[in-house]
DNA sequence: TGGCTACTTCGATGATCATCAATATACATG
DNA sequence: CATGTATATTGATGATCATCGAAGTAGCCA
């Protein structure tokens, strides 16, 4: 049986909205290897950091590498700008704005 | 071939126990069901929310609401208090201490 | 065009996870 | 103690995921 004490509800409910952009978001950082990738682009700062030198300090193969990179990716975490036969990886712009209004919500 | 063009690291690398504390408190969050469950708990503030009105609003049996609610605890998100009977879950007093700290790294 | 390099996609595999039904535990009450 | 209620654990299953090697794509240069 349900208790009988009555809930307050602080906010409302998390709107539909607001959580599909927040699983992939939460997602993509918990992978051990995907929060220090993010963090080894977030410290490359505007330049960017190349992909080849990624794989070598996580000890992954390149293909893991990229597949991590794409879920960054498409959590809009992460953006890549083709620079030749490089491409360069760096922070998105308000990359984690909805985790912040989530935890000061 | 790694890049040539240097690399400027921001604030060092994230650290071991950064990352083993950040990682489960995402993982627990990248579940819709464990996210709309950790926002249930937190909006019923310091009085908590029963295991019972959990079950019904998130329309998933009471073993899983119970494993979901678990691994939130693990994660340091949510608190549970006995009384009798019953079970009281509210969010933990520094919950995502740890998030913020990463967001603003 | 042909070869080289950076990166992505494909296919397969072992591991982890979400879920539920069944069962177990903890507490209250009679 | 016996029964009922609230919650946790177990065991099983289908789904998702991390990983790698192999193969494919895209851009540069001679």
């Amino acid at each position: 049986m349900a208790s009988t004490r009555p809930i307050r509800l602080g906010k409302g409910p998390l709107s539909e909205s607001g959580a599909t952009e927040l699983v992939p978001m939460f997602a993509a950082l918990s992978d051990p290897i995907r929060l220090r990738l993010f963090d080894l682009v977030r410290g490359a700062g505007d330049t960017g950091i190349c992909s080849c030198d990624l794989a070598e300090p996580l000890d992954r193969s390149q293909p893991t590498i990229s597949h991590h990179l794409k879920v960054l990716r498409e959590a809009g975490l992460v953006e890549a700008r083709r620079d030749g036969t490089w491409i360069w990886y760096s922070v998105a712009p308000r990359a984690l704005d909805a985790v912040s209004r989530f935890i000061q919500r």
